[in-house]
Order: C-alpha cells, then structure tokens, then sequence
DNA sequence: GGATTTTTTCTTTTT
DNA sequence: GAAAAAATCC
C-alpha cells in the first residue's frame, strides 16, 4: 500500500498491524515487543493515509501516563493531530462521555467523583444509619463487594451473595447507591458500569456515540475487566474497527476483575478478527529475557510462548542477598553512585518493589547520601489532609449535595459546628429523606445567624462568584475570576489559611506550602485548558457541533482531572534526573537501561497476605508481576532478598523468593557478603504482631534456633537444615546456600527505655504486669500482659518498673 | 464542645 | 511506624 507514513522503521508483523484494515483487530504484543509504537503508527496512518479526522478515532488505555506517552508520540509523527484525538483512561473517558449526555442520563452535569477514602466514608455512614456494626460488617469489604459488583456489572439486586450478613450487605448496597444519587456522585466502578448500562439500554445512544468513533483502539487489553470488556463491544458496535492489543503474560490485576480472557477469547465475541502476534523484544538484553522467560514459563494457564532478541547476552543478572533491608538500601545507593561515576544519568536507574511498605527505607538511605530520586505513587499528593479539605471546599462548591465533602469541612476550621449539631443536621436529613445541604439549608433559615447558617451562607456566597467557573457557557460576571484566584478566596474566607497561618508550626507551614502547590497546579490547568489545548490526559471528546454550554465549567473538569489521576502531573517528572522508585504494578509499561527489584522473599514477592489462601490462580498473577518487572530492564538487572526484615516495625525472617530459585544458574551471578543472618531478638511467636501471620510467619518460625549471642561469625550448625534456608515448605532449595549476607547487623539484645522481656511493670490504669515484649519505635512501646486485663501494648513512658 | 493524648489497627497491587 | 479511633482532659 502507498503510504504517506514511513514504515521503514517497523518490522513485519508491526506493519501488518499498522495497515490492517477494517474489522476487528488483535494484537498479541510481548513485553518491549514495540507495541505503543504501533499504536501510534497506526493511529498516524488512518490520519494520513485514510484522512480519518483525529476526533473519530478514540484510544483508550488504562492509565494516565499512558494516555500522556501517546499523545506526545503522536504529536511527534503527525504534528497536530494529537489535539483532536480522543485518548484516555477508561475513567476519564467515561466521565467525560457522562458529563456530556448527563441530560439524556438524568445525571447531574456536575456530578461529583468519589475516589476509595470518599466511597468508604459514604459506606461507613450508611452502616451507622442503618445501625450496623462496622466490626462486623467492615466498609472496606463492603466497598470491594460493590466495585466487584460493578465490575461484573452486577447492581445490589443482582449481585450473588452468600454467608450470614448476605442480605444485610445487600441493604448496605441498596442504600449506597441510592445515597450516591442524592449526592450526586459516582464511584470509579460507576463511571464504566453506568456508561454501560447507559450504551446497552439506550439504542440511539449506543448509535450515536458508537456510530462518532469510527476507530477504537484499546492498550492492555489482558487487564480488562467484564464491565469494560462491554463498554468496548458497544463502542465498537457500529462500525466494530476494533484494536485491542494486550500481553496475557503481563495482566497483573485480576484483583481488579481483569479477565485474561477478554483478549484470549476475544475472537469467541469477534469470531472474523484478524490476530497479529508480536514476538521480536527490542528492549533487552538475552539474558534478561531467559531470566523473565524461566519465571513465567511455570504458569500453567498460560498460551507457551517465548520472546526472542537480537540484542547481546548482555551481563549477567545479579542475585544479591542481604542482611536487612538497610542492607538492600545500601546496594540502592551504591548503584546510584556508580551510575554516577561511570558517567550515567540517574535517571536510566529504576527500583521496583512490591509494595509501597518497602519504599520508605530505601527513601531514607538515598536522601541520606543525597541522591535525588521521586517516588511514583505510595502518599498521594491528593491524600493529605489539607489538600483533601481544599479540595473538599471546591467539591462543595461545585456540587453543593456531596454530602461527602460537607461533612469534612462543615468544622473546618472549626467553627462551633460540633458533633451534636451535626447529628441533629444528619437525623433531619434522615427524617425528611434529603441530602445534607438541604437539612443545612432549613436548619440555616429557622436559626438565623448561627455557626450552620454562616456555613450554608459561605458556601452560596462562593457560588456566586464564580459562575464562569461552574459553567461554560454562563458569562463571566464582573471581572472574570480565574481557579486559582478562586481556589485562593476559598482559602482565606472559610478561615482555612488563617487557621494554618496562626498555627506557625514546620507542620502548619509544610501544609501551607502544600496548598500553594495545589493553587499552583490549579494555575497550570487553567492555562492549558483556557489555550483549548486539550490536556493531556482529558480527552475532548468534542465534536465540532457541541453547543458550548453543554460543556461543564472549568472547576469540575479540574475536580475530575484531580480526582482521576492519582499524582499532579509533573512535566518534567521524567527529565530530572534522579532515580525512580515504585511499585512493580506503576512500572507496567516502562523501561529503564537498569533495574533492580528488591524484597524477593517468600511472602513478600510472591505475596502472600494475612488469611488468602495461597491459590495457583494468586501465584500465577504474582509470576506474571515478576515478569513484569523483569522485563523492564535494558541492560542490567539485579534482583536482591533480605534475610531479615521491618514488618509493622517487627522484625521478621525472609526466606528467598521461589522466583530467585528457579533462574537459571548460567545467567546469574549470586553475591552475598558479611556475616551470619541477623537472629530474632524478640519472640516471633504469641505476639500480637504474630497474627499478621503472613510474612514470616509459619516458614521463618523454624528460624527462630538462630544464636541470640552476637556471634559474627558465619554460624553453620545454627542453620536449617543442609542446603535448605529455613524454608519451612518441606522442599530443599539449591543456590545460595551457604552464601552469608551483605552486611548485617551485629545482633543486640533488645532493651527500650529501660524495658526488658520478662520484667514486671506498673501501669496507672492496669497495674501490675509482666513485660511479654519490648517493640521499639517510635515512640518506643512494650507489650505487657496485665492480669485480669490481658495483653496491652503500652507506649513505654507510661509504665514504670515495678 | 473541642482539643489533645493514647491506643488500636492496618498493608498488595490502582482508576 | 503511620493513620485512624478512642479515651481523656480542658
């Protein structure tokens, strides 16, 4: 075919994909296979060469980042195409179709979004109303029934339940939804489920919207679950020119309801697709690859496969074990500095972990040799508290019946609106079947003057001064009042920033700092979005017949821009050079020339949490999260494990990761140095801290036999049995053995504040009672046992000896 | 009624 | 070892 693209640069599979015509489409693309590149190549190709207008074709990834990458790379391959196209989340691209059919949906324009900690807060409010206990009905398990609901696009009627609180757990469902509709807010399942439910029920919809999207591309099809899996079918409905492309070996949330099945099965639906498959890596080195290879390929539900390379054997993969994760840290920081020596940019250098947890202490260590690094995810920006309460003031303002974000700043600062008032507004909203705001609303008028009628006052007043902000098509009154002026005036009339300002604390002025950011970031939106530029991540989702007024005002499509990325976008988050730090998950999708993924013990990777049973369809998604992070890195990987490790703040042997066992031994190069493995200095069992039971629990507990006397030396007989590292799982492991740690701490015999196991204490309220053990941190505690009161943890200056 | 201090709970992974 | 919840103090 005559192409105005230049092709040149894909190979043979690629261009296939490229060109492919219409019908549908699935792309089989492993990791480092090139497959945003072709994406993106064929986006540019129905613009060029078909002269599909960029707003007919939509392309739908799963994350922000991801949206971002192809826009950016588009833009490069046909400049200015990019603006009109529509990419993004299925979220966001949801919410923005929501918003923009909310009449036809009897939908508030301006609904609000609720993120996990807003849901939560609706559900626990709903199991008080309904006099439920939150022990026995818990709202986070409330919440991961309903999103799992959603995400089967199941509703409170339909969704199969069993157990003994069955039926209550359906009335708390029932009673959520219908308290979402009063507050005029959508959860993050709903925004997938209700777009569905709206294309499916809604014939002229379905042709309408299905009908404006000529071309629908889907990135990471291995991660969809059902409910998306429908919102895609009746998109592609009409003119089914449907590209999804995926990896199964790379789906890590089934957690999530991703069904490997939708792009396994997918010709079941779409029995007259065309199948491409990807197979050639331009990322990494050989060795990389087997090592990958050798993890993934004991999956038993899995189509075998295998990616090939022509790039060099490249060195091999290093195995290090270590003493703690101090130890680990510290082979963080040495990596940083040779990066540094050898003349490499800090930036080629990414560290995967597999839970947040395990950020912290490698954060310490590199700011403690002041190596600049970021952290992708872990503490939301978003999720501190000050940002949240802004946040909140906008929400209400935006949406006066988010009972949600009433409830959070009607006191704050706190201005005589206590928890009895409260309770009286919450029992009138009850009574009289309203949303909060309307209960404020009577109690305002029937008590002129008080500290609610000030409040509901505030608000309105807010309102009505930014107009322009709150719809589009409403003219600016006065002086045209931009967001983050208003987000400013916000600050200083509800009291927020005076309240910070007469606190003069390093805390009150880091949180002032924070909102300044916020207002900062609120600028940078207001810029980007005031140019029509559509932002990166938003798509436009407009077509050129759009009525302006249709459009909701600059301050919600920020609330949703917020509420849908999880991190301010930073600009230049990729350019500065410092090293990355994140989550296995977060790092899907990217490459580094170097990688090191650190914790690679039992329990940790693969995971294992409190009371999951350890099922294969578990261990197999924690296969594919390892190859996942493998597979990022270019040129160097290392992979360490610690013997010993922090959990909770106690400490916990570490048995090497099943995954370091099953490498293959001429493509690794293990290292460990020092001294013996750190020994319990506390009892492992009993505590309370045992009950986490997960990690470390019953396989590091035959462990526990380690000499407690600070021998430093290499200790053979005091090791489990003959080549086997305590692994309590019966097997006997080969590699490793015998190699001691890198460094390690010299064992000490545990003594806080004066506090010794086995002591007997004084407390002002319990008595006396016997120390069962010290826990350190801060501030130090001990766990004593209290006759007639059982076991307490107590914060170590209110005890006394006795 | 509200702030402060103390105790308990919590942790996989994310839109 | 932090955040939320509860208990206590003012």
């Amino acid at each position: 075919m005559e192409t105005r693209l230049d092709l040149t640069t894909l190979n043979e599979p690629q261009v296939e994909a490229v060109l492919h015509g219409p019908g549908p489409l699935v792309v089989f693309a492993g990791a480092g296979s090139g497959k945003t590149r072709v994406i993106v190549h064929r986006i540019a190709h129905l613009v060029l060469d078909h002269g599909c207008p960029a707003w007919r074709i939509l392309a739908v990834t799963f994350t922000n980042r991801a949206a971002g990458e192809m826009k950016e790379r588009l833009d490069r391959l046909v400049p200015g195409a990019a603006r009109d196209l529509a990419v993004g989340t299925f979220h966001s691209t949801c919410a923005r179709l929501l918003r923009r059919h909310s009449q036809d949906l009897r939908l508030s324009r301006d609904f609000a979004i609720y993120d996990d900690a807003d849901q939560k807060a609706m559900i626990s409010r709903v199991l008080k109303d309904l006099s439920l206990d939150e022990k026995r009905i818990p709202p986070k398990m409330v919440a991961s029934i309903i999103n799992q609901a959603k995400n089967e696009m199941q509703g409170p009627e339909d969704v199969p339940l069993t157990g003994l609180d069955a039926e209550r757990i359906r009335e708390v469902f029932r009673e959520y939804e219908k308290r979402m509709a009063k507050a005029n807010a959508l959860d993050f399942g709903d925004l997938i489920y209700q777009m569905v439910r709206a294309l499916e029920g809604n014939e002229a919809l379905r042709m309408q919207l299905a009908g404006r999207f000529v071309h629908l591309l889907v990135d990471e099809f291995q991660d969809t679950n059902h409910a998306q899996f429908r919102l895609v079918r009746a998109l592609a409905s009409v003119n089914r020119n449907l590209l999804v492309v995926g990896d199964d070996d790379q789906s890590i949330y089934r957690w999530r309801g991703a069904d490997r099945r939708n792009i396994l099965d997918f010709r079941r639906y779409f029995p007259d697709a065309q199948i491409v498959k990807l197979e050639q890596n331009y990322r990494s080195t050989k060795r990389i690859l087997r090592v990958a290879h050798a993890v993934i390929e004991k999956n038993v539900d899995r189509e075998p496969k295998q990616l090939w390379t022509d790039n060099p054997d490249g060195s091999k993969i290093k195995v290090l074990r270590c003493g703690s994760e101090r130890d680990e840290a510290e082979i963080v920081v040495r990596a940083a500095r040779e990066q540094v020596s050898a003349g490499k940019p800090l930036r080629s250098l990414a560290v995967f972990y597999r839970i947040h947890a395990q950020s912290r202490v490698l954060e310490e260590a590199l700011r403690a040799a002041r190596i600049a690094y970021r952290v992708v995810g872990g503490v939301r920006f978003y999720d501190r508290a000050e940002v949240k309460d802004l946040l909140a003031y906008l929400r209400l303002v935006s949406n006066p019946e988010d009972d949600i974000s009433f409830l959070r700043v009607v006191n704050v600062p706190t201005r005589g609106i206590g928890k009895t008032s409260i309770d009286r507004l919450l029992d009138d909203a009850a009574t009289q079947g309203t949303g909060v705001w309307a209960a404020a609303k009577r109690a305002a008028e029937s008590k002129n003057g008080s500290p609610i009628a000030k409040f509901v006052e505030l608000i309105e007043t807010l309102r009505e001064k930014a107009p322009a902000l709150l719809s589009e098509g409403a003219k600016p009154s006065g002086e045209a009042l931009g967001l983050a002026d208003f987000a400013r005036l916000v600050l200083t009339e509800s009291g927020y920033e005076k309240s910070l300002t007469d606190e003069n604390t390093a805390e009150s002025d880091a949180r002032l700092e924070n909102l300044a950011s916020l207002v900062g970031s609120m600028q940078e939106f207001e810029d980007s979005e005031g140019e029509d530029r559509p932002s990166v991540t938003a798509p436009s989702l407009a077509t050129p017949d759009d009525a302006p007024s249709e459009k909701p005002g600059l301050l919600t499509r920020f609330l949703e821009t917020v509420t849908l990325q999880s991190e301010p976008e930073d600009a230049n988050g990729d350019k500065k050079d410092q090293v990355t730090l994140m989550t296995v998950h977060a790092a899907k999708g990217l490459e580094f020339p170097r990688v090191i993924v650190v914790g690679l013990e039992e329990q940790l990777f693969p995971f294992r949490g409190v009371n999951e049973g350890e099922g294969p369809e578990e261990l197999e998604e924690e296969r594919r999260l390892a190859y996942v992070a493998f597979t990022r890195a270019e040129e160097s990987l290392t992979l360490t494990w610690a013997t010993s490790r922090y959990v909770f703040g106690n400490l916990r042997l570490g048995t090497i990761s099943r995954f370091l066992d099953e490498l293959p031994l001429q493509d690794i190069e293990q290292r460990g140095e020092g001294t013996s493995p750190r020994p319990f200095t506390e009892s492992p069992y009993g505590s309370r801290s045992s009950s986490f039971g997960g990690y470390g629990g019953s396989s590091g507990g035959g462990s526990s036999g380690y000499p407690s006397s600070g021998s430093s030396s290499y200790d053979k007989g005091s090791m489990p049995r003959e080549g086997s590292l305590g692994y309590g799982d019966g097997f006997t492991r080969r590699s490793l053995h015998g190699i001691a740690p890198i460094k390690s701490e010299p064992p000490k015999e545990k003594e806080i504040a004066g506090f010794k196991k086995g002591m007997k204490v004084r407390h002002v309220r319990y008595g006396v009672g016997k120390v069962y053990s010290v826990e350190g941190g801060t501030p130090p505690t001990v766990t004593v046992d209290f006759p007639g009161h059982g076991t307490k943890q107590i914060v170590a200056k209110y005890l006394e000896p006795a």
